[in-house]
DNA sequence: GTCTATATCGAGATAGAC
DNA sequence: GTCTATCTCGATATAGAC
């Protein structure tokens, strides 16, 4: 095992696509460049490009990375969560507020507009996967198989609604942490989807 | 009244905000600038540090009108959704994912961290203005007055999710027009309300 | 009140040394 | 495989002419 001479010799290109999800974490896919995840590494900033064309092949990486992670994070959430489909499904939009949270590396970035031209097989596998996991649990939630993708819809945009306010500050009440915020998500979803796909009407369906 | 010896004398401070509110529009806040917003009104991109002194003082202006606007958006949608005061505030939900599809100004512009330390009256009033709306409205259809803080956020998690989901492209199958968006967003958040502050519990609570 | 011109900066990206 | 050096570009902001 030869000494390193300098620093990231070998590893660097896993140690670059670390660091963007740290620099996602701490600002945000605003402040995200290629210069800033470099600098973090105390390397050159030309040293990214050895091991990525460009920009946007790095943030391909993170994305398929973030794919991956996010569908564990949820699977672990749903086997956590029990037996019951829409609390299984439920559970969804909690993970998805933690991951988001601790990572910065949502579905605005797993889908990034940026990476719509980007032709990444690995990348394509593993957003394929995430989606096919969140049908599956919105289809075994939900009432008819047609309603599972605007299910899955709901759920998301319920944990990035969250996510991302709590990202922007909006719930700097001292009070609030991430699980708080994340259960207040669970909350949501799970009051929705045992709704769905009509909810409660204005009024009389409900005891008040 | 003087003929215009050029474009806008007199009158680009108003453009130039409005300028912002079409940019963002189309190109959201990742990619506001305000060189682009000059070129926008085929103006010089000095010309707009006649009217503000710097970035965070035109955004400053668009949030403050954002807020005044979004504000004026969401008492008219309780308006048109009648006298249930549920239904008022899920009406909310709408009113927030049409106002930032069709402007881009959303919470994530208007309480945009780098305006937070701006010391901007007109802007603390209508943000202060718009807060207060909501909550008024939460405060009549929440259960108890401290849930209408929580209850706010989370009729506008669900609009700011569905939103934010729509302006990234994810709803991008071919179907989805703004208004049923928002729709969904209405139907989530009524939901939610109905039930609030304890969502259906996992099993039993409900009718199947 | 707007222009042209310019200074400074950060970021993407490449060439060539080591 | 990483470095230094450099080019280009777009953005913020200022100075001074008109």
């Amino acid at each position: 095992m030869p000494a390193k001479r300098s620093y990231h010799h070998g590893e660097l290109r896993a140690a670059l696509i670390q660091a963007s999800f740290d620099l996602l974490a701490e600002s945000g896919l605003q402040r995200f460049s290629v210069a800033a995840v470099a600098r973090r590494l105390a390397v050159s900033t030309a040293a990214p490009y050895r091991h990525f064309p460009d920009r946007a092949h790095l943030l391909g990486a993170v994305s398929t990375t973030a794919a991956h992670d996010l569908r564990a994070a949820i699977a672990e959430a749903a086997g956590a969560a029990g037996e019951n489909p829409a609390e299984r499904l439920a559970a969804v939009a909690g993970a998805y507020v933690r991951y988001v949270t601790r990572t910065g590396a949502g579905f605005h970035v797993i889908f990034a507009a940026e990476l719509y031209q980007l032709h990444d097989e690995a990348r394509r596998e593993q957003t394929s996967a995430l989606m096919t996991t969140l049908i599956d649990l919105a289809t075994a939630a939900g009432r008819a198989y047609r309603e599972a993708v605007p299910l899955v819809e709901a759920t998301i945009a319920i944990g990035h609604g969250y996510a991302s306010l709590y990202a922007d500050g909006f719930f700097a009440r001292k009070d609030a942490t991430v699980d708080e915020i994340a259960n207040r998500a669970v909350d949501a979803a799970r009051t929705l989807i045992s709704d769905w796909p009509r909810p409660g009407a204005p009024a009389g369906r409900r005891p008040a």
